[in-house]
DNA sequence: ACAACTACGACTCTTTAGGTCGCCTTTTAT
DNA sequence: ATAAAAGGCGACCTAAAGAGTCGTAGTTGT
């Protein structure tokens, strides 16, 4: 139903967090956890996943936990998603490794495609930064000409 | 990893054929799903999804099938998705009715709804009509003024 | 060196997407 | 009238992925 796993989910709040956050030192996965009533191994492993990718920063042993590597302003939600989730293919014809089942004669992918790189860039212009509750910060800008005939 | 089911995919995939084969008269469900090899039972339950809610009109008998009931040009690839897998929501915080269960602390809801609507609008500028194979149909248009900051 | 705290990775459980099967109803060609 | 061809509906099975848990290894402060 295209929608975002809860890792992902949580991996967003916990990146938005850290970036409120980032003054007051590391933040562990149990802080974080607590804050938003998310079992705190779960997210743990989402931490795991992000300090992987360079995204965060880990720190083991007595007041360790996580911090942002980069200014929240230049980190999209793109990169977060993509590094819990993997990459994201709206459709299921188009994997990683290539092909359609469907005998190659699918005839939706490439518009499809176009869909998903759309979508791809929607969350690549969401910052960190950006993400707070008042739904003003975040302006939707001429949707109506995001796709159009040639 | 945000991607369509593939029932979904099957739904647009047969939208797509019936509106080539609208002037051939009705398209009968196995038609249909032996030209991309798709299973014929699981074809047969989207279509008649989408007749439920109105998209085509079914035909019983010999040389019956499914006909499309509007102009393919106004027909909306959300319309259809939509018919077959429900209501999209990106997040899994924002469901059907209603809240958030991580203790209506989850701070990231609005912005991700805007994300969602937006995608929204993608699928709803896409018309059964455009799909074609070839990339050039379909032009995505000033992907980076999408989200902006106000 | 020890104890407290944290990250880390393997594992299990649950959900759901995806597909199959069977039986019924409707229509129509003969 | 009848048989064949098509849709309609529901139950069921399977497999994969999502979500969460447990145990282990590694750091750090004292």
């Amino acid at each position: 139903m295209l929608k975002l796993t809860k890792k992902a989910d949580y991996g967003l709040m916990a990146m938005k967090h850290l970036a409120e956050h980032a003054d007051e030192g590391a933040c562990s996965a149990k802080d974080v956890a607590e804050a938003y009533g998310i079992p705190q191994e779960a997210l743990a492993k989402i931490l795991q996943r992000l300090a992987k990718v360079g995204l965060v920063q880990s720190q083991h042993g007595i007041n360790g936990g996580y911090t942002l590597t980069r200014d929240p302003r230049s980190i999209s939600a793109f990169e977060v998603i993509n590094a819990i989730d993997g990459p994201l293919f709206i459709t299921s014809c188009v994997t990683v490794r290539g092909e359609c089942g469907q005998s190659n004669r699918c005839t939706i992918r490439e518009p499809l495609r176009k869909v998903n790189e759309s979508i791809e860039q929607v969350l690549k212009n969401i910052k960190i930064s950006q993400m707070k509750e008042e739904s003003e910060t975040i302006e939707i800008r001429k949707p109506a000409e995001l796709v159009t005939l040639v």
